[in-house]
DNA sequence: CTTGAACCTACAGTCGCTGTAGATCCTATA
DNA sequence: TATAGGATCTACAGCGACTGTAGGTTCAAG
């Protein structure tokens, strides 16, 4: 049995997070000592291991819950699970899309500032007027 | 003078957005009409569409904040504002990286499944084990 | 003058944690 | 067995950058 102190230190977690993690409904209530500590399991610890590592991966809690719903129903079939993590590569796709916009653009402000003053800096100009960008970076919706 | 929903439009923000940055003092107070409401004018309008452009190339608020102090001293060198700008190209970057290995270990997990049900599904196992990624997508702290 | 869209304040909620305060528990050593 | 002190407990506030809601007031068009 392992406090949840161990348990976090298995698993790179903050015992906070963990603690969190019951409160959302992700990690079952475990077992407590009678002076009320909260003691684990390797079912708990397995199924930790898998949310930090989905997490590592960039799956939100909510892709998580699912994923772990899921891996209950082992007889089923798995192109839900195949799913989640096509939309979540898209996700990741679309992220580096945007980043890779933005590096883009602000190497070029960077490279054509020579000026040595405020009043003549390039990025700040760039910055007063997107009519200077060459991309749309602009996201739809904020 | 230009209402809030008029200063919102033009600059393509939300009218709550533009209430949040006067509370955490990134927009100045305005002027008010006798029954209270805000009224606007082209300095706060540029200084509006300053924010929301940076805020489009990934700045953060406390940046943009240094960056609008700055640009009020325009005899000053521009050395500060290009560190800043600098900074934040450096963190574009490493999200790229991080995001670009997230992507590869996403993309094979998704390939190397075959199965069609849960029991045998690859992206399952490789959730439950970081030792079946190639990467080391593990972020110092977290 | 009436109507209704826009505005006002104040506060709660989002996501995924992280940090704090003050109390209690567990365990190792004397 | 007594005590010290590290670990754990609950409950709540805070982060960044907004977004949404409720309930009330103001403005401008017709
Ligand atoms: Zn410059
Ligand atoms: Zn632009
Ligand atoms: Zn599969
Ligand atoms: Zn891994």
């Amino acid at each position: 049995m392992l406090s949840i102190g161990t348990l976090a230190k298995r698993t790179g977690t903050k015992v906070q997070t963990i603690r969190y993690y019951e409160q959302i409904g992700l990690m079952p209530e475990p077992g407590r000592t009678t002076g009320g500590q909260r003691r684990y399991g390797t079912v708990e610890l397995d199924r930790l291991a898998f949310i930090r590592h989905s997490r590592e991966l960039g799956f939100s809690l909510e892709a998580i819950r699912e994923l772990l719903d899921l891996s209950d129903s082992p007889e089923r079939s798995c192109a839900q699970v195949d799913a989640v993590a096509q939309k979540q590569l898209h996700e990741v796709e679309a992220r580096i899309a945007r980043l890779e916009t933005l590096r883009v653009e602000l190497q070029r402000m960077i490279n054509e500032c020579n000026a040595d003053r405020v009043a003549d800096c390039r990025i700040l100009e760039v910055l007063r007027d997107h009519e200077e960008c060459l991309s749309d970076h602009i996201r739809p919706g904020g």
